[in-house]
RNA sequence: GCCGGAGUGGCGGAACUGGUAGACGCGACGGACUCAAAAUCCGUUUCUGGAAACAGAGUGAGGGUUCGAGUCCCUCCUCCGGCACCA
């Protein structure tokens, strides 16, 4: 009989009492062995963890357990991403000074880590709104601000004109303030940028060395930095007739297909072009005017996007331009889908072989000439494709490529344009006019103008205790704060009232965890765990986060502070965590989404949803789509209460088991029930075993068939669960190989002193094999199956490949690709013996009856087809 | 609009290099135990036909390549992530 089913509470909290009293999971740097570092994306000190977190670090946790397993010197930190917009809100609402608010959530958050149970190395913890911390991050924006990799320029931002603040994107709802209701207005404001524009071509370069990265986020990234090869020409200005004046005004485009300027029909400004002004026509002008304030108030998505009105998209100027290549006269045009910042803010227009100029032309009613000769089933409308060069005098007959050429060649000759490179990566604007960040390291003099900070009277320290109403900064309200003198001249001077980006901070939290107690950005600490070995984190960070974090990583290369070029060489990102969601639709339209908790499911015979009711009075409910878990669809569910219920072992294997991490994960109450029954069942099976007698040392050589299959079960799920976790990170499908065992292992009813041998092995390496799963539960089973190491002393298991050599295999037949029968035959059974055995099989007779073999395929070990016609 | 990803039983998912579609888990159904319920244990479970053996169909839709396609190619649909001030 069992002696004490299992208790999840009691063991959790022994063992995480046992890892804190020995001091398990702190590191120090030690040369004579390899270290692995695992990174988990720092969390947002929001209040509470909900599930994403725990997706996330129970990925982490395992990956570090299964190194430190292999023998490595694991690295595994944690720390608060701590300033940003939701501490500011929560200030308002709460009245409460956004860093008390966040230091609470802070301390209640490290709790439900720590009884999670994940191996973190808790000496490093870093929190990033510590002058201690963003001192750094301050040193280094005012060396950058020297070596001209810093800059301020003019840059628009959403203004609330009510309360009289700048708005982040999130908070402008349909163009209004989401507080205010006001129309939001863009407002140009100074402000300060990081060159990554220079590091562009590396970043991009670096991709095709990062093996361990998902070729989804390296796309992503290619894309975003966004290379062209092209040429910059000049189209002068002139009148209907071609007529240039000496001396008049020219715009510069920039183009990637130069071979097909002769099609040029028309050019294009974006709206905000320095030189609308000056070029726009008096009869123009009302209409000019009009269309550049209506684009002004619109975002960049909703320009970009195609909302069907197209006769609205755009505005002719009055005035024309002169295509070098042909001398023709074309109209200039503004419009929406051209950018300032990208290129030279100005295009020649192509409707021949682009397709957004084919729209507009359409709807402009300007002219279109093909240029590239379009296969002869064309049926599209702008052709982008290869082709040969038509209409296009000295370049005629050229394909593509070297029309391009010789078209830049030409440029080049006449001296009105050259080669050139772009990119559609923009420099990193790092200021925000909010209170709850890094304070900016500046000061302005009237005489000497933007100074940096001297180093020695960093760190500019953000006043936390402050009373703050959420309509300005109490920074910038404060007259006393901004007052200082100028570092060059001595005179009376201001600071800056701005803020960091919260990115800078996430940009380089994973050097410090390296030597978070270092009297300088880092210390030679850094570079014995750097780079990161494995990262994890969420997809939707897959653009930004990720391309600031490798540029800072090169930022401190430059200065010295790391050897290595990329910040991390794997990556994991894994999915979203989603629920169901459930509704009631009031009759005036309303609609109040109700928790799952609070819901009961009602299905038909075979377990479809053919409905739902509220559990309290049985009222009707919509079932809604499965969506990420959010406050506004209130389908969250909140993890500390299924640690409390489950325990927190069962917490991380329903996480891991349900989807492969990059996948999103549904969140099911019944498979966490499935989780835990699986682990109480697993606690339950160990005891009988143990309680079956002791077992004798294991005999190889001596085992009966029955014994030496389930041995081999055993070291083939060693193989594989290795393999999974290793090579494949497909966490689910291990645990669903430890499952299979087990129930191998509870069918194996031998107890023989062979036999309890046998099993002893098996359930070994099952507590071994889920340990970075279940930590606790596989360290409570190890004490009792044990060696009389620790767990984590004990390594990782091998698999005997002795014991995983076949008897007999299957192999399918099939008969013009249909099954029609299985045999039994030897491992590496050849195609003849393979084909008689077949044949003699009577559903496979059947099958080819009356007919001719054609051809038979054997693929050794698995399948025979026999094809007959 | 642009970039990236996904779509397989009632549900989450598995099928790794083009070779048995549905591992494992949930749910459902049947049974054992129980006064009963819970818990636990045993069995069945893609759909259609059939007592069964077995047959036919089947991986978002439509085409294609192949002895063989969930997997490769083309076209399309739907959903999700990102788009530079949410983090």
């Amino acid at each position: 009989m069992s002696s004490k089913p299992y208790q999840p509470a009691a063991i959790e909290a022994a063992m995480q009492q046992r890892w804190r009293d020995e001091r398990t999971f702190s590191v120090t740097e030690d040369p004579e062995r390899e270290s692995f570092y695992c990174l988990s994306m720092l969390p947002y000190p929001s209040g509470a963890l909900h599930m994403g977190h725990v997706r996330n670090y129970t990925i982490g946790d395992l990956i570090s357990r299964y190194q430190r397993l292999l023998g490595k010197n694991v690295l595994q930190p944690m720390g608060w991403d701590a300033f940003g917009l939701p501490a500011e809100n929560a200030a308002i609402k709460n009245n409460t000074a956004p860093a008390a608010w966040t230091y609470a959530n802070i301390e209640h958050m490290r709790g439900q880590l720590e009884r999670l149970g994940f191996a973190y190395d808790w000496e490093r913890e870093v929190t990033t709104c510590k002058p201690e911390y963003y001192r750094w991050e301050q040193l280094m924006f005012t060396r950058l601000m020297k070596q001209g990799l810093a800059y301020r320029k003019d840059s628009e931002v959403n203004w609330d004109p009510v309360d009289q603040t700048v708005l982040a994107n999130e908070q402008v709802v349909d163009g209004r303030g989401w507080r205010s209701g006001a129309l939001v207005e863009r407002r140009t404001i100074p402000q300060w940028f990081l060159k990554i524009t220079d590091y562009a071509e590396e970043l991009l370069a670096g991709l095709d060395e990062l093996d361990g990265w998902p070729e989804s986020v390296k796309t992503m990234q290619r894309n975003w930095i966004g290379r062209s090869e092209g040429a910059e020409f000049s189209l002068p200005v002139c009148d209907a007739d071609g007529v240039v004046q000496p001396d008049g005004l020219a715009i510069d485009v920039f183009t990637t297909r130069p071979d097909t300027a002769f099609g040029v029909t028309y050019a294009v400004l974006a709206p905000e072009h320095p030189l609308v002004g000056a070029l726009t026509t008096d009869d123009q002008r009302e209409a000019v005017d009009a269309f550049r304030s209506r684009v002004a108030s619109t975002s960049e998505i909703d320009r970009l996007s195609d909302e069907g009105q197209l006769d609205k998209r755009g505005v002719f100027t009055g005035a024309y331009v002169l295509n070098p290549f042909n001398q023709q006269a074309v109209p200039l045009y503004l419009a929406d889908y051209v950018l300032m910042g990208y290129g030279t803010g100005a295009i020649m227009a192509v409707p021949g072989q682009d397709q957004r100029d084919w729209e507009f032309a359409k709807a402009y009613d300007l002219p279109i000439i093909r240029t590239v000769q379009p296969p002869e089933d064309w049926e599209g409308e702008a052709y982008t494709g290869d082709g040969p060069a038509i209409n296009s005098d000295w370049l005629d007959g050229m394909d593509v490529t070297d029309a391009k050429a010789k078209a830049m060649d030409w440029l080049e000759e006449q001296g009105i344009g050259r080669r050139t490179v772009n990119y559609r990566l923009r420099d990193w604007g790092v200021s925000r006019q909010r209170y709850w960040g890094c304070p900016i390291p500046v000061i302005y003099c009237e005489a000497c103008g933007a100074q940096p900070v001297p180093e020695e009277e960093l760190p500019v320290v953000l006043p936390e205790d402050v009373s703050f109403m959420g309509v300005q900064s109490p920074i910038k309200t404060d007259p006393e704060w901004r007052k200082t003198t100028c570092p060059a001249c001595g005179g009376a001077a201001e600071r800056e009232t701005d803020t960091f980006d919260t990115f800078m901070e996430s940009s380089w939290y994973y050097a410090r965890y390296c030597c978070p107690d270092a009297e300088a950005q880092l210390d030679e600490r850094a570079n014995y765990w750097l780079p990161v070995d494995q990262y994890i984190g969420g997809i939707e960070h897959a653009i930004m986060h990720l391309m600031y974090f490798r540029f800072y990583h090169k930022l401190l290369r430059d200065a010295g502070m790391v050897d290595s070029d990329e910040p991390a060489k794997r990556l994991l990102c894994q999915g979203m965590v989603v629920a169901e969601t459930y509704k009631i639709e009031g009759e005036d339209g309303s609609t109040t989404w109700i928790n799952p908790d609070d819901v009961e499911v009602q299905k038909d015979d075979k377990g479809k949803i053919i409905g739902a009711r509220l559990a309290s009075d049985g009222t009707p409910v919509t079932v809604g789509a499965v969506e990420k878990m959010s406050k506004s669809k209130n389908n969250g569910v909140d993890p500390q209460s299924l640690v409390d219920r489950y325990g927190a072992d069962t917490v991380r294997l329903f996480s891991l088991f349900a989807a492969p991490p990059d996948q999103s994960l549904e969140w099911s109450e019944s498979g966490v029930e499935g989780a835990f029954r699986f682990l109480k069942r697993l606690w339950t099976l160990i005891d009988q075993h143990l309680e079956a007698g002791e077992p004798t040392s294991l005999d190889t050589q001596g085992l009966d068939d029955g014994q030496r299959e389930v041995r081999r079960l055993v070291h083939d799920t060693i193989a594989k669960v290795s393999d999974d976790i290793d090579r494949r990170f497909t966490f689910n499908t291990a645990i669903a190989a430890l499952m299979e065992l087990t129930n191998h292992l509870a069918r194996f009813e031998d107890t023989s002193p062979q036999g309890l041998a046998v099993a002893r092995e098996g359930w070994t390496a099952i507590v071994q094999l889920l340990s970075p799963v279940t930590p606790h539960l596989s360290e409570a089973l190890w004490d009792r199956l044990g060696d009389g190491r620790r767990l984590l002393e004990a390594g990782w298991p091998e698999a005997d490949d002795s014991a995983r050599v076949r008897q007999a295999v299957e192999l399918v037949v099939q008969v013009n690709g249909k099954l029609r029968g299985r045999i039994t035959v030897a491992p590496g059974c050849d195609r003849d013996s393979a084909q008689a055995l077949a044949l003699e099989e009577p559903n496979v007779q059947r099958f080819i009856e009356g007919k001719t073999v054609r051809k038979v395929i054997h693929v050794p070990d698995r399948l025979l087809n026999i094809v007959v016609g």
